[in-house]
DNA sequence: CGAGAATTTGAAACATTATAACATTCTCTT
DNA sequence: AAGAGAATGTTATAATGTTTCAAATTCTCG
């Protein structure tokens, strides 16, 4: 019934960094706006996973690449792919991840596995719209709105006996 | 309408504090806390505004009082006054805020004035509960919840000439 | 009370995340 | 080719948070 399937469950992870870059390249071209080599490469790193990725993770990942960067250099890819919507940042993780509503107009939602690291975006309009109204009933004007669920994701099994799902009687 | 009203508006905030830390000493009596010197101190200055404050803030502040506090000093207690529920940590600001909900079942979310800095925190059931149904639909356990909204309060000007809160035709 | 256990705090060093400031190189336009 | 603006390089530093071990305090129970 959810339009967010799990979209890292069994797929084609490298056709996916590819439609990512492509989408981003599109993006950034419509917005004349110049996807360069660096900030290219750090989207693409940051699309090697969906797990979020600190920015020294991936200046880290720029110097096995050869690459002699500074954090600046990082923070500033970063902040470009922000801006263009093509990366998330997880304040409650500082880190990374790269937006996969890019070029669609939403307000992410950020469910936080914090067994194996995942993190999925859903673009969930009925929190949004709950989060205007409870907002507008004191008189404030949202601008940016952090959404993060850190919990326990379908792929990963639960700590003790616990039920997870509830039981698959149907 | 709602049961959210400005607590910061035009209040005895003197009194406002000592209520906050006369209810914290009654959590941590019924829940066998020590509440001690350092912590009390700690929610003190925390409460001393309705803005959040950073840690390194708060150890300044710690050391105007004489007292020569590390890091540490500063976290632990954080840390303790989150775990029973008397402070927030905002993730988008890294800073801390008194719980203006202690002592009662809540999931919070808060409105963070990017003007004049100060945080109302709401108790928002409709967002937790959309949010709740957005994660179990792709089977998501949510385990803590982070809601940040920052944006324009009430009491401060709108930038330009751009409405703020509508016509006040009633 | 008083010894031992547990909790809390002190203190020093260190780790991680992010920014400032300024010089240099690149890219696009004309 | 020249100039303007954008992007990157480089160095240093700021801001935030943690690890570790030692000392002090408080609690418990005989």
């Amino acid at each position: 019934m959810s339009a967010n399937a799990l979209p890292y469950r069994h797929h084609n992870h490298d056709a996916c960094i590819a439609d990512a870059l492509a989408d981003a390249k599109a993006i950034c071209q419509r917005q004349n706006a110049r996807l360069t080599a660096v900030r290219e490469r750090v989207l693409e790193l940051i699309w090697q996973s969906h797990r979020p990725l600190g920015a020294y993770d991936i200046l880290g990942m720029l110097a096995a690449d050869g690459h002699n960067a500074a954090p600046p250099t990082v923070y500033r890819a970063l902040d470009f792919l922000q801006q263009h919507g093509l990366v998330h940042r997880i304040a409650s993780l500082n880190a990374f991840i790269g937006c996969t509503h890019a070029g669609t107009r939403h307000q992410g939602m950020f469910l936080i596995c914090h067994s194996c690291g995942n993190v999925l975006e859903l673009s969930a309009p009925e929190v949004s719209d709950a989060i205007d109204v409870a907002s507008a009933d004191v008189g404030f004007q949202p601008d940016h709105v952090t959404v993060e669920v850190s919990g326990l994701c379908p792929e990963c099994p639960a700590p003790n006996g616990a039920l997870q799902n509830g039981p698959s009687h149907e």
